[in-house]
RNA sequence: GCUCCGGUAGUAUAGUCCGGUCAAGUAUGGCGGCCUCUCGAGCCGCAGACCCGGGUUCAAAUCCCGGCCGGAGCACCA
């Protein structure tokens, strides 16, 4: 078998029964109140690649039909929008559900008058007792004259929120009681909890279940891909769909994606922005589409990752690092190098015999990208030359006599204090730092350097200084900073700032 | 508690349906070396796994039963 090479994908798995459908579809449904994170990836990807795969269509259906618990928000409607395009998972049709609430209203109706539903006005609690108790409720004997009857009240207003709710009739005595008569359109007081979109015209409103059911059926969906939290709710729409003589597409549902020290829910994530602790859905913390790209996550990592990880049902449980192998591979050919010194310190090197043109290479296994130049000329008697090194090559100075900066010359340590560090010159070539163990760190002169700062994905920030002439980087480009790792550009003005990714 | 689902190296995955070619493949991470004027990349090598117990069988990671562990659901949320 040949080797895994990079840009050698592994393959997704055929899609069960794919043969029996003329077109696939496959559809990503997310509710409005939030802004996607990488445990949103599975669905799209799996989703989008499967479609692609098999020359189907992708849909994207907004599943906005809670005004009420939700925090169903207009701002987000855009912002998943941007994040499917920026992963490369442009759906090929949209919808929105709550301006489909007739077609669901239509379709209740048709249950209600088929005695495949009825609408329930008992006290919640009563009901749960008796379902429990697998006993019907009085409401599901009425005739269907009574359902419609009630049908009609529920709509003009005769009921108020909670007083009456369309059920789906399923087998009482099912095993799993959660199966047994579901909820499929109840009343929300719009009045008081407008919905941002619609706002007060509807106030019967679709659950999950029916809205999704009917949906799929309409939308000619072959293949639903969702997480395994949906598992009962086939089981409950099965009973719907057999209601009304229609054949249940194929299911596949896989486990939940986490990773090690990410908030991955909505609801950490949302408080966490609430209460103040991230300043933005991009906080370099957050595992949002929005933070990822932030830091310099590719959408390629991310696919890759997805497609490896495959659609099983088992949860998974990744770390950072893994997915920073990933990105790794896709940012290490592309991107160029610069210097960037992590707490300054004044390096002087004396003695140095002539001016040096030195050419470092934007990239070292790709000449061909460019490089830029410094002349690094003697001043005064001494003959010196001032630089830039980090202070974490300190104990490099301390225990080796010998330094080579890097592309330039090799220098010998002659004093270390707490805010400076001399030197002289020794010799000009690399082999001789090489034949001598020489340590590599690198420099940027005095006068080349700007002040930079780096923010960490904990969200602290490190200052240094970066080569001047990074001012003309192009925003948002990725950038390896050599010996300390790959950052994204994301402000550059007197001052450059940068997002790390990852080593 | 009830109803489902699942358990292959640190992590993830292939193999499980249709038992043998699996003394278990791959990636990543770890370790060692080579190479490279980056602590990046590349190359070579090393260590590392079939949850446990029974059963069926000439033969079980694969089939059956029990146990253990993990996950999901049990909303007038999606």
């Amino acid at each position: 078998m040949a080797k895994k090479k990079v840009g050698e994908e592994k393959k997704l798995p055929p899609l069960p029964n794919a043969d029996r459908y003329s077109r696939i579809v496959t559809r990503f449904s997310p509710n409005p109140d939030c802004v996607l994170h990488l445990g949103s990836a599975r669905a799209i990807i799996l989703c989008h690649e499967y479609a692609k795969m098999y020359k189907g269509k992708f849909l994207l259906r907004f599943e906005d039909t809670d005004p009420r618990l939700k925090r169903t928000a207009l701002e987000f409607y855009d912002k998943i929008r941007d994040d499917l395009e920026w992963l490369g998972c442009k759906p090929d049709e949209e919808y929105i559900q709550s301006d489909r609430i007739l077609i669901y209203y239509e379709y209740a109706r048709k249950l209600l008058q088929d005695g495949n539903a009825y609408i329930c006005t008992c006290n919640r609690q009563e009901f749960r007792r008796r379902i429990l108790a697998k006993q019907p409720c009085p409401c599901r004997g009425s005739p269907p004259e009574t359902q419609l009857e009630r049908w009609d009240k529920m709509l003009n207003g005769a009921y108020s929120e909670g007083e009456a709710v369309v059920r789906i009739k399923t087998d009482i005595t099912h095993p799993n009681p959660a199966i047994r008569d579901w909820p499929a359109l109840r009343i929300i007081d719009t009045d008081r909890y407008p919905h941002p979109r619609v706002g007060n015209k509807y106030r019967v409103w679709p659950l999950y279940n029916f809205a999704c059911g009917i949906d799929d059926h309409l939308m000619e969906v072959t293949h639903i891909i969702r997480g395994k939290e949906h598992l009962t709710n086939q089981r409950r729409q099965e009973y719907m769909y057999k209601h009304f003589g229609w054949e249940y597409p194929e299911a596949i549902h896989y486990g939940r994606l986490k990773i090690t020290g990410a908030f991955l829910s909505k609801s950490k994530i949302i408080q966490g922005i609430r209460d103040g602790t991230f300043k933005s859905w991009d906080d370099p913390r957050l595992a949002t589409f929005l933070a990822l790209r932030r830091r310099g996550i590719t959408p390629e990592a991310i696919r890759q990752l997805i497609i490896d990880v495959g659609p099983k049902t088992v949860d998974v449980v990744l770390s950072w690092e893994n997915l920073y192998a990933y990105n790794r591979k896709v940012l290490d050919p592309k991107a160029d190098r610069y210097f960037f010194v992590e707490s300054p310190v004044q390096l002087t090197v004396k003695n140095v015999p002539k001016i040096f043109h030195v050419k470092l290479y934007l990239h070292p296994e790709h000449p061909e990208r460019g490089s830029r130049e410094y002349r690094i000329e003697p001043k005064n008697k001494t003959r010196e030359v001032q630089f830039w090194v980090s202070r974490t090559d300190y104990d490099k100075f301390k225990e080796e006599k010998l330094i080579r900066l890097m592309g330039l010359f090799n220098i010998e340590i002659t004093e270390v204090n707490s805010y400076a560090v001399e030197s002289h010159y020794h010799s000009e070539p690399y082999q001789e730092a090489k034949r001598l163990k020489a340590p590599l760190i690198h420099w940027i002169p005095i006068n080349a350097g700007m002040p930079c700062e780096v923010v960490m994905p904990d969200a602290s920030t490190k200052e240094g200084i970066t080569e001047k002439l990074c001012k003309k980087l192009r925003l948002n480009a990725i950038i390896q900073f050599e010996r300390f790792g790959f950052v994204r550009i994301d402000k550059v003005n007197g001052k450059l700032t940068v997002y790390y990714a990852h080593r």
